[in-house]
DNA sequence: CGTCCTTTTGAGAGCGATCAAGCGGGGTGG
DNA sequence: CCACCCCGCTTGATCGCTCTCAAAAGGACG
C-alpha cells in the first residue's frame, strides 16, 4: 500500500511551497498532517455510529468503510474511502457521527480538528475549494448508488459498484483501468450493494461466465469487456468518471 | 403556503440586523436574497441531470424533488428539500447537476451564484456554520435513508420516509407532530422508497388497519401510534431528529 | 492436521413487481 | 346540471428475483 501525499490531489506549491515558510507549521497543510498523523491496523473501528468526533479524516494511504446498522444487525456501507479522500463524519447534531467508520486495509490519516482545518481553509481557498469538491462527489457517488439500491436488478448494482470502483481506483493510479483489487469480502460488497453474500457471488459467477469480467484470488477484478460492463451498470463511463472523481 | 424567510434559520441579527446596514446591499443576506428571488409552480423542472449551473437554491417556501433517473425510465427520489433548506445542485464535475431538480409545490426561492454565496460565507461565519450544517444535515438523511433502500422490508421503507418527512415538517412548524400532509402522490412516494406506486398503497393500507396511522384525501396522514411507528421504521424518534434536523 | 473464514452451489420460500380491472373525485365541455 | 374523462387510488392474481437455510469445498494460519 503506497502511502503518497499527492494522493491529497492538491496544487504542489500550496503542499510544499508557500505554506510551509509560514511561521507556525501547525497551520500550514503538510504541518497540520505531520502534527495530527495516524496509523491503524486492518480492521479496526475508528469511529462508532453516534460518537462524539470533532475531526475530519484524511485518507493518506489504505480504504476506510462507513457504515450503518439496523437493530437487527443488517449493515449498509454507505461509501467506501480510498487515499485521498476526506472523511466527515458529522451528522446535523454536531460532533455525533452519523456513521460508523471502519479500516478496511491498513490505513494512515490524519485526523484534523475541525476547527484547524476550517482555519486552514480559511486562509487557503485552494484547500477550500478542495474540500468542497471531494464533499460533492461523495454526494454523487452516494445519489448514483442510491437508485440501483432501490430499482435495479442486483447485476446492475454489482456491475455499478464495480465500476465505480475501477474508475476511483484507476483515478488515483491504483489500477489501470480494467484490472483492479479491492480489499473486501463478498459479503463486505453485499453490504454495499444491499444483497446478500450468497447473491453477490452467484452475480458474480454470472458475469464471468459470460466473459464481463473474471475474479482471481480475493478480489482481483479484470473487467474483460467494459462496454457490457457499462450496459449493465447503466452508466456512461466518461459521464460517470466526470462525476463522481 | 407561507412564506418566511425565518424558516432560513439564521440568527435574527444576521439576517435582519447589521448586514442589511452594509452599504452594499447585495453582499448581505436578505439583500441576495432579494436580488435573485424567484417564483416556479408546481411541478416545473428547474434543472435537469447534468446540466449547467453555477448556483445554490435557498428555498424560501414550498417543496423541491432531486431526482436521478435511469435509461429505462425507472426514477429515484434523491431528497426531498422542504422550506428553508438549501440546494447545491453539484458534482465533481463543477458546474454539472447531478441530480435533477423539480418542484413539488409551488416554490419560492432564490438562486444565488456559488461565488456570491462563497463571499457571504467568507465574510459571515454564521452563514458558512448553517450552510455546513445543512449539507451534512442532508447527507445524514441520504444515509439513513440508504441503508433501509437496500435492506429492510417495505413497511420500513415507507415508515422511515413518513416519519422524516413529519420531524421534518414539525420543525418547520408546518405540522404538529403527528398530522402533516405531503404533496406527493403514492407514485412519488413509491420513487422515494424505492417500490412501486401499487406496494405503496398496499403498505400504507395495512399501517392503517392496523391502527399506526390514518391517511385521508391525497396524503394527509395522521400518526396514531408514533411508537408503533418508530418501531416499523426502526429508529429512535429522539435520535433521529437530533440527526437529521 | 485441524480450525476458521470465505466462497460456491442447491433447494425452497417469500416479498414485491407487474399486469389487469374496478373505483372515485375533480375538472371540462356539452 | 349532467356526462364524460382523466388521473390517482385500490384490490386481486401471478410471476420472478432475491433471501434464507444448508452443506460442502477451498485457503490461510496456527
Amino acid at each position: 500500500m503506497r502511502e503518497c501525499l499527492e494522493e491529497i490531489r492538491l496544487p504542489k506549491a500550496v503542499l510544499a511551497g508557500e505554506m510551509i515558510r509560514q511561521a507556525d507549521a501547525k497551520a500550514t497543510l503538510g504541518g497540520l498532517i505531520t502534527a495530527h498523523r495516524r496509523e491503524s491496523p486492518a480492521g479496526s473501528v475508528l469511529i462508532l455510529e453516534g460518537e462524539e468526533t470533532s475531526s475530519i479524516f484524511l485518507v493518506l494511504s489504505g480504504w476506510l468503510l462507513a457504515t450503518k446498522s439496523l437493530a437487527d444487525g443488517q449493515r449498509q456501507i454507505i461509501d467506501i474511502i480510498l487515499p485521498g479522500g476526506i472523511l466527515e463524519p458529522a451528522c446535523a447534531d454536531r460532533g455525533r457521527s452519523a456513521v460508523e467508520i471502519q479500516t478496511l486495509t491498513d490505513v494512515t490519516l490524519a485526523a484534523i480538528p475541525r476547527k484547524r482545518w476550517r482555519g486552514a481553509c480559511d486562509r487557503h481557498p485552494d484547500i477550500d475549494e478542495m474540500t468542497h469538491r471531494v464533499i460533492v462527489a461523495a454526494m454523487s457517488r452516494m445519489s448514483a448508488r442510491m437508485i440501483r439500491l432501490g430499482k435495479a436488478p442486483a447485476e446492475t448494482v454489482i456491475a455499478f459498484a464495480l465500476c465505480e470502483l475501477c474508475l476511483r481506483s484507476t483515478a488515483r493510479a491504483l489500477a489501470d483501468g480494467t484490472q483492479f483489487h479491492i480489499p473486501m469480502t463478498q459479503q463486505q460488497l453485499g453490504d454495499f450493494c444491499g444483497l446478500s453474500a450468497v447473491h453477490v457471488c452467484r452475480t458474480l459467477r454470472r458475469l464471468a461466465r459470460n466473459d464481463v469480467l473474471s475474479v482471481k484470488d480475493h478480489m482481483n477484478i479484470v473487467i474483460h469487456d467494459m462496454d457490457a460492463m457499462a450496459r449493465i451498470a447503466e452508466i456512461d463511463v466518461e459521464a460517470l468518471r466526470a462525476e463522481i472523481i
